[in-house]
RNA sequence: CGCGGGGUGGAGCAGCCUGGUAGCUCGCAAGGCUCAUAACCUUGAGGUCCUGAGUUCAAAUCUCAGCCCCGCAACCA
């Protein structure tokens, strides 16, 4: 299937409730599953995002909220749909990890390796933080406590089941040096790539023994142990689009995917794990990684305490759904870390969305009233004379495949949503210019009414240009530019973006 | 021996890989305009590009040394 768009987020832990860094990864997503279905088609473009609920933290999690764990996972799961419908994300499929469609595929991966020689029986011996879920060797316990967290770890004997990561190590170093596209952005495919020079992989523990762990996929070969949450998990990439024949062979219409999306702490298992899993399995790879940043929040150090922790409904509600898509696809390049604050976010309305774009189209709306009774005019042959104060942003937008168009997508091509609204941006404000520079109010006083004709028509081009482009990164405020400034007549409402006053 | 990110006009950042008049947004000041949401447009002030040394005709940009800041707590994107 040439030409076909798969994208995905990560799969959402349901430990706890959806907070800003979740909506920042499945609006990027979002972005750009929207723009790929106006460039390649609808039915070319498929958009995964889901739930991972297997896992010790949600045994846990459920035992202290007094439900089982399907029980608790199921009431977390409507939070994150209820958030991405609010959100306006328009994904394809929404997979659970507990799902039969997904468990069956994790199954049979479990035994195609097994059956392989690629997972392999072993004693344990060591240390086990609990609320970690990690084990750790002796040389890096101290004082038997947890090196991450600092709690205190168990010494535990078991037997557990491995997966073959060290096997592929050289392999999947050469993949990566050969495919210089394949993790993103450059400075983390360094640091992968510095990580698998440096340091000889472990094989990766994927088991975890009944008695200690229920809730999760039970291994098909041995029963009295169940998948490591990262085997599972990541193994929805390819549950929820196709499935192992009798052959063992993985068919799918989608896979491989083009785009894996996620933030940078989850780089390790998206550019060492999924790969060789994959490779393992025989199934290619997908095409791209991609690991963005954080938001940093202000005196995070003590946003736990004293329960400041940014809820990205709060803010939608607050400021609207488009400005909070906008800010954070605005106000940092994509990849790297960033600063959120409700001040920012006010900064950013303000001066860009109300004063920049919002009023461009609020005084366009009106001088189509004041001027031509609410009638957009419209090019009548060909002998429209420009004023040659509009050369500029006329050739910008030139044309089917315009400056400003490239400019846009060439942005949206490269994950740098910033750079695409930039560009959108320094439109806007060539409009605002444009305006200031051809004085309409004093053409009408002049009944110089073909001048003023040919102005608005540019004017108007340049408006609904930039509605087209804003489309994927705040499509409720595309379309209401497009139904303002509607073929026939405008429908002048209240401004798009009212200006908030200081405060707050 | 920690790991990673960073130090650029008042604030937030880009530029650094591929050396060559230091750029953007916000803020500030003055002016202009009235179609517009006290919005818009023009101009201006303001910088030892952390420090020192080195390479070079030339360094914010490359090399070395040093100083300082942030994250590595939670939850995880």
């Amino acid at each position: 299937m040439p030409g076909k768009f798969y994208i995905t987020t990560p799969l959402y832990y349901v430990n706890a409730s959806p907070h800003i860094g979740h909506s920042y990864t499945t609006i990027a997503a979002d972005t750009l599953a929207r723009y790929m279905r106006n460039k390649a088609g609808e039915d070319n473009v498929w958009f995964l995002t889901g739930t991972d609920e297997h896992g010790q933290k949600i045994e846990k999690a459920a035992e202290a909220a007094q439900l089982t764990p399907k029980d608790f996972a199921d009431e977390v799961v409507l939070k994150f749909i209820g958030l991405w419908k609010k959100l306006n994300i328009s994904y394809n499929d929404f997979i659970r990890t507990t799902e039969d469609r997904h468990i069956q595929v994790v199954s049979r991966a479990l035994e195609i390796l097994y059956k392989k020689g690629d997972i392999y029986e072993d004693k344990y011996e060591g240390w086990y933080c609990t609320p970690c879920e990690t084990f750790w060797i002796d040389a890096q316990v101290i004082d038997q406590a947890c090196p991450d967290c600092k709690r205190k770890v168990e010494r535990i004997s078991e037997t557990n089941y491995f997966f073959r990561l060290a096997k592929y190590q050289d392999w999947l170093r050469g993949y990566i040096n050969s495919h210089p596209d394949f993790v993103n952005p450059e400075s983390r495919k360094e640091e992968v790539l510095r990580f698998l020079e440096l340091n000889k992989l472990n094989d990766l523990c994927i088991s975890r023994p009944k008695e200690r762990l229920k809730w999760g996929i039970p291994l098909p070969f041995a029963p009295a142990h169940v998948t490591y949450v990262w085997f599972d998990a990541l193994l929805n990439y390819i549950s929820a689009v196709g499935y192992f024949d009798e052959n063992n062979k993985y068919r799918s219409k989608w896979w491989p995917a083009q785009l894996h999306l996620m933030a940078k702490d989850i780089l390790r298992q998206h550019a060492v794990y999924w790969p060789i899993m994959l490779y393992a399995l025989g199934i290619d790879l997908p095409e791209k990684i991609f690991a963005h940043g954080w938001w940093m929040l202000k005196e995070e150090k003590i946003s736990k305490s004293r329960g400041n922790v940014i809820n990205p409904l709060d803010i939608v509600n607050k400021y609207g759904l488009d400005a909070y898509r906008y800010f954070l696809l605005r106000d940092v390049p994509f990849g790297l870390d960033g600063n959120f604050s409700e001040e920012a976010v006010i900064k950013r309305y303000n001066s860009d969305l109300a004063n920049d774009l919002g009023n461009l189209v609020y005084r366009t709306l009106t001088m189509v009233e004041k001027y031509f009774d609410g009638n957009v005019p419209h090019v009548e042959g060909e002998e429209i004379n420009y004023d040659p104060r509009g050369e500029d942003i006329i050739k910008r937008i030139e044309g089917r495949d315009s400056i400003f168009q490239k400019e846009v997508r060439k942005g949206l091509e490269e994950y740098n949503f910033s750079y695409s609204l930039g560009e959108i941006w320094s439109l806007i404000n060539m409009a605002n210019k444009y305006v200031e520079e051809t004085k309409p109010w004093n053409l009408a006083k002049e009944n110089k009414g073909d001048e003023l004709k040919a102005f608005i028509i540019v004017l108007v081009k340049v408006i609904r240009q930039v509605a087209g482009e804003l489309k994927p990164f705040m499509p409720d405020t595309s379309s209401a530019i497009i139904n303002q400034l509607g073929s026939q007549k405008i429908e002048k409402g209240a401004p798009l973006f009212p200006r908030l006053l200081p405060q707050c």
